[in-house]
This record gives structure tokens, sequence and C-alpha cells, in this order.
DNA sequence: AAGCAGCTCAACCGCACCCGA
DNA sequence: ATCGGGTGCGGTTGAGCTGCT
């Protein structure tokens, strides 16, 4: 029992006692989204007693804008949305509220512990500090162009970024998306806020940043261009030949499908690079340490996921 | 099948800011 | 000026899940 069940089961300071903590229940959430609905959000303490809940008002607030809400977006991150992520931390830093603003139906929560859980943990596999300029040069070398490539693919096939948002109500979802787990801990999924509508809406996002590029000669987002058919630099050698042949097979098994990473570069593909007879400044990746990427075997490629 | 370790994410916490009294 | 309530934000925690041994 954690040690918030445990100071919700009753004590000497009653008022404290009667507030649960912990997990939502099915009838929290249904008197939390029933009151919303017919008063508004706002005045959260307020609401709290209003609604009959025992319950801070800061639970409440939180429950509602993180997991209530109509118009939340469940399921994995779009290529699209973590290529903003990227960018717009990269401008901003941790200016999660910021940040979701810009990913509309995902919560700063959720972008936050994006942040945490993947990319912090690229950055503990490398060995670079997560908001080191190294990092971001790896992200800005790497990891974005594997996501251009991935969205680059998802437009041309199938896209399952969509199927990932198609909100299907929760057992479906659940059956739908493998990676997507609604926790026992919450008992109470939102009802049937999922939906065909939510999945529509998603594609709307998707396409209104579909224009979002990077380019990998200046380093910098902007409009997206034609992609070029045959690779122009070691970049794109090495995506075209390491990410179609090696990370796309990787990739789902080792994220079920649904995530993007650089888990699944090969350390045996750094030579495709090193036989491309151009200095790093040439291949306009020009860090502060400009040979780090080039001699980083041993900390970039070197991944538990090899 | 059981045990373990790692991962995910909902929920909590503490702090800062805003605003009205 | 300051006090207190309401709200927002970023950091942290821990239950439950998954995959590996």
């Amino acid at each position: 029992m954690s040690s918030a069940m445990k100071r919700e089961c009753g004590g000497p300071n009653e008022e404290e006692s009667e507030l649960r903590r912990g997990p939502w229940t099915l009838e929290e959430d249904s008197l939390l989204i029933h009151y919303i609905t017919r008063h508004g959000e706002g005045r959260w303490n307020m609401l709290a007693k209003s609604a009959g809940l025992k319950r801070t008002g800061k639970s409440c607030r939180l429950r509602w804008l993180n997991y209530l809400k109509p118009d939340i977006k469940r399921g994995n991150l779009t290529p699209h949305e973590q290529l903003l992520i990227l960018e717009l931390h990269s401008k901003w830093g941790n200016r999660w509220s910021k940040i979701a603003q810009h990913l509309p139906g995902r919560t700063d929560n959720e972008i936050k512990n994006y942040w945490r859980t993947r990319v912090q943990k690229q950055a503990r596999q490398l060995n670079i500090e997560s908001g080191s300029k190294r990092f971001f040069d790896a992200v800005r070398c790497f990891w974005v162009p594997t996501l251009l490539q991935k969205m680059e693919q998802n437009t041309s096939s199938t896209s399952y970024s969509s199927v990932s948002n198609m909100n299907l109500g929760n057992s479906a979802a659940e059956a739908s998306m493998p990676n997507s787990r609604v926790p026992s801990l919450s008992p109470s999924p939102p009802p049937q806020r999922e939906s065909i509508e939510a999945s529509n809406h998603s594609s709307s996002i998707s396409s209104s940043f579909s224009n979002f590029s990077f380019d990998q000669s200046s380093m910098k987002f902007s409009e997206m261009p034609e992609i070029s058919e045959q690779p122009n630099n070691p970049f794109q050698l090495f995506e075209q030949n390491v990410y179609n042949n090696q990370i796309q097979d990787n990739w789902y098994m080792n994220t079920n499908g649904y995530g993007y990473g650089m888990e699944g570069v090969n350390l045996d593909n750094l030579s495709i690079m090193e036989s491309y007879d151009t200095s790093p400044s040439q291949l306009e990746c020009q860090t502060g340490e400009s040979d780090w990427v080039f001699g980083m075997n041993d900390a970039l490629w070197n991944m538990d996921a090899m």
C-alpha cells in the first residue's frame, strides 16, 4: 500500500482523512465529468466540493486536464508530434505546457513523460547529458532524419500513426494498440471520449504539420522540400541504407511498433558513413566537437537494443 | 512458472505566480 | 503592502505491465 493510500485510510485528522488520493474510480470520474459538463471547469476546490468529490481541487483539475477532457488524444505520439517536440524543446527547454499548446490533444504531462522515458533514456544510453549540445546534435543528425524518413513512409503507406491515434473506446483501443496500456491502476478509463471523431482530428493535425521539415544542410527546421530520391550526403545514404534495411525492422521489434528512437541502429552501419570520404565539416553536421559523431562508436551506437 | 528488472504513465508534490480582499 | 485562495507548472514517485532469464 502506498503512502498516499495509507494516509487515505483514516487518521487523527478527520478533514484530511476524508480526502481521497490515488487512482480515480469510475464513480469519481463520472461525477467529475457530469459536473463539468453542467457547470464548466475552474474554481477547482469549490468544484470538488460541489461535485461531491472527496478530492482536492488540484487532483480534480489534473484528472480532468490529463485524462478526462474530451479532446485528449490517446495513443502514441506520431512522428510529426515527436519531431515537433524535439524542435520545440530545443527552443524552449522544459516548458512542457508551452510545448503542449502546439500539440493539440496532448498534455504537458504526456510530453514530459515522453521526454523523460524516451528521449532522456536515449541520452543515458549515449552517455550524453540530455540537455547538452552533443545530445541535441545527436538528435539533429540522426533522430530527426529518422523521424522524417518515417513520416515520409507513413504518407506513402497506410499510416499506423493514425491507427495509433484512432480512438475506438477502451476495449477496442486496447486491443488495437499493443503499446497503449490503460493500466488497471486507473480503474476508470474515460468513457466514450475516444472516437472516430478524435481520429479525424488527429489526421488534420498531422496534415497541418505535413509541410514541416528538417533541413539537413542547414540543420534547421523549415518548410518541407521535395525529398530527394538520391542520397545527397552520408546522412541520406545512411538513412536509406540503414534505415530501410535495418531500423525499420528493428524498430517494430524494439518498440512494439509504436516508438521512434535510435534503438534500431546497428554499429555495423557506421561503416557506411566512414566509407564516405567526407570530413565532418563537409557533412554539415558541425558541432562544437565536430568529430564526436564519427568517433562515437562507443557512444551513440552502443545501445542495448543493438 | 516464477522471479526479477526495466519501463510507462497517472497521480502527487512543492513551488511560483496571479489576483482580489 | 500583504495575506490567502486559486491556479499552473515542472519534477518526482510508484503501481502495474512487459519481457527476459
